[in-house]
DNA sequence: AAGTCGGGGTT
DNA sequence: AACCCAGACTT
C-alpha cells in the first residue's frame, strides 16, 4: 500500500509537470470525453486531434451527433480509419439520445455495454467524466506496469490480461484516480515509450525492474501471432550430363541459412499452376506442402558449368506452410556445410531426387 | 483465442 | 518492414 501510494503520487507528480495540454481535459463533459476516448482508440493523440476539434465544432452535444446521417458522420471521420468506430460513435449517440435522455450513463458497468465502448473506454470516461475508481488500462498502461513491476505475464492472452489489472486495481489511488489514471497514460505516452524509452532520467530508474535488469525491451511480453506466410520456392535445378547439379548456399537470417539449396526465384504468389506431377515418390512425399510442381519436359543445353553441358529444368515448390516443417522430413533436399564438403563439386544429385524427377 | 479493421508515425 | 498507437467487435 505505501509502495502502491508512492508510485502513484511519483506519477502523478510527473505528469503535473509533463503533461500536454489536450482540450478534453480541459473539461468534464461526457460527451466530449467520450468523442476523444472513441477517436483516441488505437490512434495517436496528434492524428486524433484535428478530427475532435471537428467534431465538437460540428457537434455540441450527443443529441445533436445523434440527429446527424450517417454519412455526415463518416464523412467528418474521412481518413482516420477504423470506421466501425464511426458508425458505433453514431449508433451510440443515438442510444444515448433515446434511452437515457441524452445524458450518459455514470457508472463504467454501465457504459460498457454502449456499441463502440469496451473495457478501457468505459473505465476511461467512468474515471474521468464522472470520477468513478476504476484504472484504465490501454498500450501504455500495460508497458509502464510490465516494466516498472518487472510484470512478465502476456498481454496477449486472457489470464496475462487479469494480471494486468489486478496490479491496476493495486496501485489505483483513492485519490484522484482520474489524474492518476491520465498520468500512467502519459508518462506511457511520452516517457516510457515502445522504443527506446527515457530511462537515463526517468523517475523510477532506481526501482524499475525492467530498468535494473535491463529488460525494457522484452517488456510487455506479448506473443505474437505466428502468421502462415505464403513463400513460393521457384526452384530451378541444373543437372548435367555426368548427374551433376548446381546448389546454392543460402545466406542471411531467413530460414534454411546456411543450408545449400537449388538456385532459388523466390515469388509472392503462383508462377505457374498446370502440369503437376503428383506421381513421383518425391511429390507424393512432399505433397502436404505443395501446391503446384512443374518440371520442364524440353531439355536445354543452355548452361556450361565446369566445361560441362548442363540441363535445365524447372522444379517449383509452392509452399504454404511454415518451411521449416519440410526440413525436418526432406533434409535430403538441402544439405549442411559439412555434407557439401564432403561431395565432389559440383554437388552430386542425391539417389532420391534422381529417382523422383530425373 | 484469433481475425479484422486503418492511417500514420517510429525505429 | 515491423511494430505500435489512449481497442472493440465478431467468429
Amino acid at each position: 500500500m505505501d509502495n502502491n501510494n508512492a508510485f502513484s503520487e511519483k506519477l502523478v507528480t510527473w505528469y503535473e509537470e509533463n503533461a500536454r495540454d489536450l482540450p478534453w481535459r480541459q473539461t468534464t463533459d461526457p460527451y466530449r470525453i467520450w468523442l476523444s476516448e472513441i477517436i483516441l482508440q488505437q490512434t495517436r493523440v496528434i492524428q486524433g486531434l484535428p478530427y475532435y476539434e471537428k467534431f465538437v465544432e460540428n457537434f455540441e452535444n450527443v443529441s445533436e451527433l445523434a440527429s446527424a446521417d450517417e454519412q455526415t458522420v463518416l464523412r467528418l471521420w474521412q481518413g482516420l480509419g477504423y470506421y466501425s468506430r464511426a458508425r458505433n460513435l453514431h449508433k451510440c449517440a443515438k442510444e444515448i439520445d433515446k434511452k437515457f435522455e441524452k445524458n450518459f450513463p455514470k457508472d463504467s458497468k454501465s457504459l460498457i455495454k454502449l456499441p463502440g465502448i469496451g473495457k478501457y473506454t468505459s473505465a476511461a470516461i467512468a474515471s474521468f467524466a464522472f470520477k468513478e475508481k476504476v484504472p484504465v488500462i490501454d498500450g501504455n498502461v500495460y508497458r509502464v506496469l510490465a516494466r516498472v513491476f518487472g510484470l512478465d505475464a502476456d498481454i496477449a492472452s486472457g489470464s496475462g490480461q487479469k494480471k494486468f489489472e489486478e496490479l491496476a486495481w493495486e496501485l489505483i489511488p483513492d485519490k484522484n484516480p482520474d489524474t492518476y489514471n491520465q498520468a500512467i497514460m502519459e508518462f506511457g505516452a511520452l516517457h516510457c515509450t515502445p522504443k527506446s524509452p527515457a530511462c537515463e532520467n526517468c523517475i523510477f530508474r532506481l526501482e524499475c525492474s525492467a530498468f535494473q535488469n535491463d529488460r525494457q525491451d522484452a517488456l510487455p511480453v506479448k506473443t505474437k501471432k505466428v502468421k502462415v506466410k505464403k513463400r513460393y520456392f521457384n526452384y530451378i535445378v541444373f543437372i548435367t550430363d555426368e548427374r551433376e547439379m548446381i546448389l546454392n548456399k543460402r545466406e542471411g537470417a531467413d530460414i534454411w541459412a546456411g543450408l545449400y539449396d537449388y538456385p532459388l526465384m523466390e515469388t509472392s504468389d503462383f508462377l505457374v499452376l498446370e502440369d503437376l506431377i503428383s506421381k513421383s515418390e518425391m511429390v507424393s512425399k512432399l505433397q502436404p506442402y505443395i501446391m503446384s510442381v512443374e518440371v520442364s519436359k524440353d531439355y536445354k543445353h543452355v548452361l556450361t558449368h565446369r566445361h560441362i553441358y548442363a540441363r535445365f529444368f524447372t522444379f517449383k515448390l509452392n509452399i504454404t506452410t511454415e518451411v521449416k516443417d519440410l526440413l525436418l522430413d526432406e533434409n535430403l533436399i538441402f544439405y549442411n556445410e559439412e555434407e557439401v564438403n564432403d561431395l565432389p563439386k559440383p554437388v552430386l544429385v542425391s539417389r532420391y531426387l534422381n529417382d523422383a524427377i530425373f
